[in-house]
DNA sequence: GTCTATAAAGCGATAGAC
DNA sequence: GTCTATCGCTTTATAGAC
């Protein structure tokens, strides 16, 4: 039903990218209201709690994405050697190889991460245990599980950094294609 | 010659401890005077540039510790494997095993990584190649003794993240341990 | 549902007294 | 060298016309 021009669910995506170009603070209702073709009183109709909700929106969303593409395959395939290799896969795609950040950890390292902490520490705590859970029933004993998952996680979030601080997104591909040797490694 | 209060020396290390808080943009004028004791008029007196030219005085003062504490002993030790431990110590007490953000990563990931670019890349590129080079008069082979570099930057820099979007610093402390390992294992 | 106008507060930066 | 007062601008958010 097209009876509107746009729906909420259309905006969220373009809020995260602006988001993640200017962060937190540096995105004004100025330049969302560019960047998304609508004005304030729009979207305050959509989001009457503001940028706050704006940006709780976004992370919803995130964590949406991370579940169905990410988490459940990773924690339900049957193969998880294959849902690994996915997993890299599509972290491949949604980071842009190393050109796009991670919204979530850029927020863990502004002074918003308070504001949103239950969404932060919710998308790599359920990360960590989503992987673990796949490195054991490929079978990683216990302990090195979750250790692998979560340097796995830490070389991801690490490379992003770096990736842009050098800007040069071959650091990116260098770490993933690290990461992807240790798990196959582990799995061996 | 104690003939002032305040040298712009003493303030920049509260301004670094600002910036890490309260993210460039977050850390205002008013902030800033709170924490350092220093009135507006005082602070633009030894910043003529604003709370652009204070960022950068951080991190020059940066930049000129990781060169001491960290760049030259790598560069420079007769004991290449005695540096490496040394730099893993000094990172963990710079970064409070964990309880404290790196600032230059966290540029990197803010809109405010162009304004300082130049900066930013420079601490990880200086690092890298510090690290690099003893790595090799260790005993690593050229190839392995770079991508080991990049690796262990990634861990440390990802840890960060990772343990302040989980607030669990023993996370840092692990990667820490890990990444350590791992530079022992390469140099034996 | 979308817009413009506007309010109220906060921002960085400057001026000038002391 | 440090302060207070103030400027001019931008910010988030609201109100109300359409």
């Amino acid at each position: 039903m097209a009876k509107t021009i746009a729906e909420r669910a259309d905006v969220v995506p373009l809020l995260a990218e602006v988001l993640r170009e200017y962060g937190f603070e540096g995105a004004s209702l100025a330049v969302i209201g560019e960047r998304t073709g609508l004005g304030k009183g729009s979207l305050y109709h959509f989001f009457p709690g503001g940028k706050e909700e704006m940006a709780a929106a976004v992370l919803q969303e995130i964590d949406r994405w991370f579940e169905a593409e990410v988490y459940r395959p990773l924690r339900e395939a049957t193969d998880p050697r294959a849902a690994i290799d996915g997993m890299i896969g599509a972290v491949d795609d949604y980071f842009r190889s190393g050109r796009r950040i991670c919204l979530v950890g850029a927020f863990a390292l502004d002074n918003v991460r308070d504001r949103f902490a239950t969404a932060v520490k919710g998308y790599f705590a359920e990360w960590r245990s989503a992987l673990a859970s796949a490195l054991k029933r490929a079978g990683c004993a216990p302990d090195q599980a979750h250790s692998l998952a979560e340097e796995t996680i830490i070389a991801i979030q690490g490379a992003l950094v770096l990736s842009r601080a050098l800007d040069d997104p071959t650091v990116f591909s260098r770490a993933l294609e690290t990461t992807q040797a240790r798990l196959a490694k582990a799995m061996a």
